[in-house]
DNA sequence: TGACAAAGTTAGGGAATCCTAACTATATTA
DNA sequence: TAATATAGTTAGGATTCCCTAACTTTGTCA
């Protein structure tokens, strides 16, 4: 069910989501792109797509476009929905802004094994859930979280929220 | 505020955090005990005491006992905290148990902002709060996850689930 | 089709992190 | 105080991951 167990680095996770995240159109992914979109240089992918290729994830082969093993698929793919989980969580349930809720997913998602990230998507659908019941939990910790803000500016006797 | 800000790699933000571990009772560190406490030989451990030293955080002298410098002493506890904060969402709010949460918090620690730590520390204080409301969250997500988890095993049963 | 641009690779090197083995300093204790 | 055990350091090496510069391959278009 999960995908052999390749053991991977955080960097290869990269490479692999990124793979899987270009070729979700066409199938496809080009080096020029992966590097990109990991802002690293294209000798690095290069190296990644040998690495990604000898554990039996990407099917690289000099000169051609890339492409993932099914292996490599379903881990990418595993990895990229905990990247969704994440960011969700952050977004929907923490109200933390999309840049910032991104760029944290993307840290946080090699850090968390599987068992946390099955709760958290639970977690994400009984607030869901509270909303359909008229008794919203985002919202109520939204505001929640505004006085406790409020609270403790007002230590500092300032009433002007610039941040 | 936020204590001079040297940027740390995580596994010098392990360090760190481990000497501040060790340190509070008795205020020193042992270089043996740092390295028994992160599972890594004392050679590596005389390596990062160089580096803590450089950067200002660390009283580091050859042979002799370790002790934080007043900004080692505070990036160490922020470190500390982000761990404790996290640690309580697992345990408290998700309901992970101790061991898992610890882990995970001690990974996750490295990979989120002091945005999203904030956050999280006041959706604690919001679920802590639901609870002297007679509307205990953390129990209620803890139904609504057990109601989750048998309708997915009912449906597997029903339909066959082959995914 | 041949020249040029773009994409990809190779070579070589640097930083961070860890290891083991051998050495040095310190502490204990007979 | 001298022998030994323990703690800490140094030296040397491996791995991972990234870089730049130079080279090769591929694609485009006049």
């Amino acid at each position: 069910m999960t995908a052999e167990n390749v053991s991977l680095s955080a960097s290869l996770e990269d490479y692999l989501e990124a793979i899987f995240n270009l070729a979700k159109e066409s199938n496809i992914a080009r080096s020029k792109d992966i590097a990109k979109s990991l802002g690293v240089s294209r000798a690095s992918v290069t190296g990644a797509l040998r690495v990604l290729k000898d554990k039996g994830l990407a099917n690289y082969k000099p000169y051609d476009y890339v492409t993932l093993t099914k292996t490599g698929r379903q881990t990418a793919a595993e990895i990229a929905k905990k990247h969704r989980i994440l960011e969700s969580f952050f977004v929907d349930v923490l109200g933390i802004g999309p840049n910032t809720a991104q760029e944290a997913a993307c840290k946080a998602e090699h850090a968390l094994g599987p068992e946390i990230i099955a709760r958290l998507l639970c977690f994400i659908e009984f607030v869901g859930h509270s909303s359909k019941n008229g008794c919203d939990l985002a919202e109520q910790f939204q505001e929640f979280c505004e006085r406790q803000t409020l609270k403790s500016t007002g230590k500092r006797d300032k009433k002007n929220g610039t941040e």
